[in-house]
DNA sequence: GTCTATAGTTCGATAGAC
DNA sequence: GTCTATCGAACTATAGAC
């Protein structure tokens, strides 16, 4: 059992943390194999030893942070359900939080993931798009069902919009530290958690905006 | 001056037009030259010829639209202004409808640029952040301006989140209809400047929430 | 102006020594 | 398990014929 232990200095966990950062700084296609490689300060030839490919080590990045993030928001939304009728803010902070949980965690690179995540969503890379569905169009499915559950006349159509643009809403908020600054130097950076407290309160306007339209 | 008239048959506008596809479907760095040249039924070496490098076709595609798309914005925040207070629904709207109508003329290749400003925007690729600084960071600063004008207790960095924030759920908008399609079969594609009219009223609606939070 | 051909990089993958 | 070395494929830029 103890040969299974894995800490962060053994080489399979430095590459799937190095191949993190190089994905959300990079994108997809523009991180390296030899960069990944540099950072976790191995040879390039032990991606392939313990990943197979480019393809394979994206898999068990995402294998590593993915499932757990949606476990956390469906034990939410399953708590919501036990005591009554959830809101519409009870359902976007349901789904935003655990993202904001673990990108508040830098140190165990989970800011990395989610930058990352916030990358690929709007990347046009076929790679990046085909992860982003396969692991988060599951999640996203239980979420605009929940929203039609309190709102009956939402078409599916409705709910998936709402869907997306809180998402966007929330995805230019995990890249929003960048360009801000860039636009202004006064620019006060706000900690992670208080930035996605605001995106739950705008995204959370924003859908009750398109229900009640009309 | 017939000499000066350029049709979408002219090689130059004909490539213009092929950049700019292949910008919005690979981004940046994923597009390549061989295949603009291709698709604008031209030789790799005439993009040299007309603009340089990828990086100068990319900025001759910048200049063809941008110019008018900040115009169109200056222009209506100017009306409003002579009109007495605006209203934050006012600015929004002022701020996305020039890139709705262009999005939603597909016949002049508008659209694809559109696409590719959502791609850009969000973009990793250092050439793709530097040409959306230069050519949008200005009126952005125009428009975060307007926001504290009406809302004297924002601060800069309030009204630049929410200008973010609203301008992350215009581009969700503008990539809706890939990801959406793909979430659901029976998705129901709306005509973009249905869609985006949407966006407007879900983005006023949270940046009214984030005035008038606590 | 238009074209072919290619120089010079960089990349992912992999063969094979140890 | 770890490493060096390299293959083959892509790319941008460009030289130079016409």
């Amino acid at each position: 059992m103890l040969t299974q232990t894995r800490t962060d200095s053994d080489v399979s966990t430095a590459i799937l943390s190095a191949g993190e950062r190089a994905f959300a700084e990079f994108g997809y296609a523009g991180a390296s194999m030899r960069g990944i490689a540099r950072d976790a300060g191995v040879n390039q030839a032990m991606i392939a030893y313990y990943f197979g490919s480019k393809e394979g080590l994206l898999h068990a990045i995402m294998r590593r942070r993915s499932s757990f993030v949606n476990a956390q928001r469906d034990i939410r939304l399953a708590a919501l359900r036990t005591k009554g009728q959830p809101t519409v803010d009870d359902l976007i902070e349901a789904f935003l939080a655990p993202l904001i949980e673990l990108a508040t965690d830098e140190e165990q690179g989970g800011y990395s993931y989610v930058k990352m995540l916030a990358v690929f969503t709007h990347s046009v890379d076929e790679v990046a798009k085909r992860v982003i569905a396969e692991n988060f169009d599951g999640i996203a499915r239980r979420f605009t069902d929940a929203f039609r559950e309190i709102e009956p006349q939402m078409t599916e159509s409705d709910a998936i919009r709402a869907y997306l643009l809180s998402l966007g809403a929330g995805i230019a908020a995990v890249g929003i530290a960048g360009r801000a600054g860039r636009m202004s130097g006064q620019y006060d950076h706000p900690d992670t958690a208080k930035l996605l407290r605001a995106v739950v309160a705008f995204s959370s306007a924003g859908v009750r905006a398109l229900m009640h339209r009309d």
